[in-house]
DNA sequence: GCGACAG
DNA sequence: ATCTTGTCGC
């Protein structure tokens, strides 16, 4: 997969939330994905401070059935110290990495982190999204901005959430009495449809089956490299 | 000034 | 993210 990319090494943070500002405006919000959406890469990484390694797969699926197209996994060092908002330029290189090796072309990416529940509406889904140019969306574990109410306690209740009087998102429960996902718009894909293909991928379990796959890759090609 | 703060 | 005992609930 070609991957155009100047962007993704800031050297301060400063720079870093430069980079952000200026490809904010390259997000695109309305629905560019494909009708039917046959492929889904799950995304992923592990570290392993001491060593100073960090460890990405990415995993492509077919979204019915959930049978494997393909799977990579790059290990590499950490390059950027981790800091709320910025914390893309951590885990982008060894992404980008991933998916350069991928042979297929994904309908869509799913991102473990937010894309514009953010402070500057750019997180990691949209970053992706938009260096890739491929649908993606954001699927975060914990609040990082904005407030929301408690969704029902039935898979598929969602409520909104809203940061500074924007719909930056929605607390998605995928599984019934579990605690909610934060679903949010990458780049290409409304936030109805995002929701809606993250539900087929949780079909049984709290976190996308994609995710799951590629925690499980990421840590596993970490162990290997110690 | 005091918290909050994706992974 | 990762570490990591005990503990609550079904």
């Amino acid at each position: 997969m070609d991957i155009v990319t100047a962007h993704d090494r800031p050297s301060t943070p400063q720079e870093a939330i430069g980079i952000q500002e200026t490809l904010r405006d390259l997000v695109e919000l309305e629905d560019r994905c494909p009708q039917e959406i046959v492929t889904v890469t799950g995304l992923d990484v592990a570290y392993d401070e001491d060593s100073g390694l960090i460890a990405a797969a990415a995993v492509t699926l077919e979204i019915d059935g959930f049978r494997v197209v393909e799977k990579r996994t790059v290990v590499s060092r950490i390059s950027f110290p981790y800091e709320p908002g910025l914390f893309a330029f951590r885990e982008l290189p060894p992404l980008l990495d991933a998916l350069r090796a991928l042979d297929h072309v994904p309908d869509l990416l799913i991102c473990d982190g937010h894309g514009l529940a953010h402070p500057r509406r750019f997180g990691l889904a949209c970053h992706v999204g938009v260096v890739t140019g491929l649908p993606s969306v954001g699927v975060g574990k914990t609040r990082f901005v904005g407030e929301h109410d408690e969704p029902g306690s039935e898979r598929g209740s969602r409520t909104p959430l809203l940061d500074d009087g924007d719909v930056v998102g929605a607390v998605l429960r995928t599984q019934d009495g579990v605690k909610p996902l934060y679903v949010s718009v990458g780049h290409k894909i409304s936030l109805d449809n995002a929701c809606r293909q993250v539900l087929r991928l949780c079909p049984a379990f709290r976190q996308p089956e994609t995710t799951r796959q590629a925690d499980r890759l990421a840590r596993d090609a970490l162990k290997e490299a110690l």
